[in-house]
DNA sequence: ACCGTTATTCTGAGTCGCTCACAATAAGAC
DNA sequence: GTCTTATTGTGAGCGACTCAGAATAACGGT
């Protein structure tokens, strides 16, 4: 456990859904002359141990979390890019019993739902044919994973 | 509708849950002097049409396959990469009413299952530990995608 | 059939996110 | 305080994909 490791910890525990690179910049707050190569096999490391949990949606790089003991799902809004934790549904293992698995055993299932966010709504309801390059050249206030 | 298009469809449909490189090498069976942008721009295309489905599991190239308009989910063995097509679990739209969305309004799950397949299951039992670094390094007889 | 317009394909370079091999450094054990 | 091992840093490199622009091919009208 050393300090770089710490850093890395508490920068995603502080910024969850963070991308690798946003994670340099904030554990640069504190460390500021650590590489971005380390932090990535800090992340590595992290998400091996289980610290972390390693999350890959399509066209977006690799997000961390740190909640990664239990097996919760993402909601995902496609305008905007941001990303909400949810909880398992149907009891325990939700989606854990798929009706045909051509003799696979079933270790977990991952699900991403896909959806709008409230804010997204609201504001497109207003355009007559919502623009979704807004969402990725304009992040506004709250960029995509600071929230 | 072109003759590329048509090929790389056709490569698709025959070769489920395959990568673009995979497919460009098929499509030049019959088209040789196909470029590989040629067919990620196809692929593309044919994906916004929703003749094709985009399927980006982690630490892979993104996989094509021609089941585009039902939302059916993917079985994934961790241990020598094979897919398999899983359909909805309970009823039409399973894993679609999570618990707490946030606001979000979700227009879709994305459920991937991880486990491990009957071969790699088998082909375990004999191993002391199993070895997951021999899965990504030999796909024996059937390859990756090949099955 | 010919011509023009538009969509599709090809050429070649470039990007992003990440990984690798290896040297330098720091952390814990004795 | 040294020694050994794990962790970081350095710099290059890779895979998968994207982009800008030129060349080509597919329709639609005359």
């Amino acid at each position: 456990m050393t300090k770089q490791r710490i850093a890395v910890l508490t920068a995603v525990h502080r910024h969850q859904h963070s991308p690798a690179e946003n994670i340099v910049t904030y554990v640069r707050d504190e460390l500021p002359n650590i590489t971005v190569q380390s932090v990535y096999v800090v992340l590595a490391d992290l998400t091996d141990i289980e610290l972390l949990r390693k999350f890959q949606p399509p066209n977006t790089p690799a997000l961390y979390e740190t909640r990664a003991s239990d097996n919760h799902h993402h909601a995902l809004c496609v305008v905007c890019g941001r990303i909400e934790d949810v909880d398992c549904a149907i009891g325990e293992a939700p989606c854990l019993t798929p009706s045909e698995t051509h003799g696979m055993s079933i270790i977990a299932a991952d699900v991403v739902y896909r959806g709008i966010c409230q804010s997204c709504r609201s504001s497109e309801e207003g355009t007559g044919s919502p623009d979704p390059h807004a969402a990725h050249a304009a992040p506004t206030s709250s960029g995509l994973t600071a929230h």
